[in-house]
This record gives C-alpha cells, sequence and structure tokens, in this order.
DNA sequence: AAGCGATATACGCTTAGGCGAATACGATGA
DNA sequence: TCATCGTATTCGCCTAAGCGTATATCGCTT
C-alpha cells in the first residue's frame, strides 16, 4: 500500500553525489518545491508544470530511484512525497533548498497553479472528482522559519 | 592580482541549479573539501587527488565558471580558494555540504596525503620550494562545529 | 473479459559533460 | 630570446541523461 521502493541507482562515489545530481534539474526543483509539504498526484504535477506526463513521470521515477520520494497508490491515482534523507546533512541540505525554492517567483506561481488546480474554491478538477492532497512530513520538511 | 573571473557559465533555469551541478561529481567535492579551509596551490591537488593535471585543471575551470572559486597566481603557480556565495542559502547549502564531506574517511584521508605534501614536517615538495597554502575564508566557511 | 483512465516505461535522438592525450599558454630564469 | 616549469585548453571519444513519441502496465468499471 505504501512503496518506498529504493530500486538501486548508479552507485555514486560519495553519498552526497547522489542528492546533488537529483537537486541538478529544473524540472525535478519544481517537483520537489511541489511536495514540499503535501503529497501529490501526478495528475496535478502534470497540470501545474504544463509538461509532457511523460517527461514528469520519469523525473519522478529518477526521485525515486535517488530514494527522495515514496510513493502511494490510490486507486488509478499515484501519490508522490518528499522523503527526508536519513543522514543529517542531507536532510538539512534539502530544507535549506526548500526554503530557497519558496522564495522564488515563478516556483511560487506554481504554488498558485496547484491551488487553482486542486485545492482552490470550485476548482475545475475538483470537480472532476480527482483525489485531493494530504499534508505529509510537514513538521519535519517544511521551511523552519 | 586576485581574479576573481566570473566567466559566463550556461545559464540555468534556477540559481540553485548551478550549484547543484557543480557539486555533482566526485571529484570536484574533493576539490572542495580541500579547499575549505585553505586557498590550495594546483600542484598540491594533482598530489593528493593522485589524477592526471589536466582532469584538474578542468574540474577547476567548471568550478570557476560556476562563480565558486577565486583565483590568486604567485609566479608559476596559481592558488584556488573557494568563494561564498552570495545567496545565504547557498552559503548554507556549501557550508552543511563541506561539514558533511569531514565526516568522509576517504575525504579525511585526503588532508592527510595534504599535509603529508605541503604542510607536514620535512615534507618532499617543501624542500622544492613549492608554496605553502595560506588560509583563507576561514570564519566564514569552516565547519561551524 | 473488455474498455478506459492514470501512470510508467521503451525507443531513438540529441546534448552536456567526463576522460586521456596532445598541445598551447604564461611566467621565470639562464 | 630560449628553455623550462606549472597550468590551461583543445581534441576526439564515450557515456549519462534529457527530450518527444509511442506503447505498455495497472486499477477500476461495466
Amino acid at each position: 500500500m505504501c512503496s518506498v521502493n529504493i530500486q538501486d541507482m548508479k552507485a555514486h562515489k560519495y553519498p552526497l553525489e547522489r542528492l546533488f545530481r537529483a537537486l541538478a534539474d529544473p524540472t525535478r526543483l519544481r517537483l520537489i518545491n511541489l511536495m514540499a509539504e503535501q503529497e501529490i498526484c501526478v495528475c496535478y504535477f502534470v497540470e501545474v508544470i504544463d509538461a509532457p506526463q511523460p517527461k514528469i513521470s520519469r523525473h519522478l521515477a529518477y526521485l525515486r530511484r535517488a530514494g527522495m520520494v515514496a510513493t502511494r497508490r490510490d486507486g488509478k491515482w499515484m501519490h508522490y512525497r518528499l522523503r527526508i534523507p536519513p543522514d543529517l546533512h542531507a536532510a538539512s541540505i534539502l530544507k535549506t533548498t526548500i526554503d530557497a525554492l519558496r522564495r522564488d517567483k515563478e516556483l511560487q506561481h506554481d504554488f498558485q497553479r496547484l491551488n487553482k488546480a486542486c485545492c482552490g474554491p470550485r476548482s475545475l478538477v475538483q470537480l472532476i472528482g480527482a483525489p485531493v492532497p494530504v499534508e505529509t512530513n510537514k513538521q519535519s520538511i517544511r521551511a523552519n522559519s
């Protein structure tokens, strides 16, 4: 029901290298930003980022292989959420990264589109019946300000 | 005399992306680790990392283009030192990264080889006359423990 | 079982970037 | 000025990884 799914990824020389490679892509930074406080359904990623669905799924698969996200299946829908890295330094870097992403204008705009897509009043998608995000990791991942 | 030398690099979508790409390589992590507290001469990088000199220079050039190091020429010798990123989040990530690298066994071994190469008692290279590292950025870059 | 919607993967192409080897550059000293 | 030493860059090759398109898989529903 709740898969963690750490498939093995290309073995990097230092553990941090894997983290940095995962963070070194604009689409993945947007995905991570959107997952900062909530688990998110793939369909919302597609809607908000406005990219072809295979592109979204490929980047989510990359994050999964890097051990950075966990998944939860809910019928046809697949929800992704951030995993807190066990290593304290990695966790700190991820948290600081999320703090920095919050400051970005365009990424704030992503949040607005997310709200309009699923959480806003009378949003289109809500009428269709797609699942609503559930908050997760809130106390441990969210910005510390 | 003291060049900062921010040549333009591939424009990335988010400023953090450039940082993460720079950190996503094992050789560059070793270089950064060695520069954590001191400016270091290229010849010591070559000695400690035990890699072909062009490989070292190429990675140093990458870090320079990413704005992460500054250089100082001293006759034939070129010294590299870390630059603290102006962005506070980026600076925090770099500092945490350096803290994490310090914990790594192999990177501690790099430090031992650095000491043997240039700072140790009666080191071979010292007798030849190569320049000795100078501490820099100490209060702002070093581990905060 | 068949069909459909949501998601994942495979394929072929293209580019960034790592590597070793060779070479160019720049400062020093004869 | 010429040789030498330390360093930087260029070249050709190769792999990682991004992309769009097409297709496979997985749950659900009928």
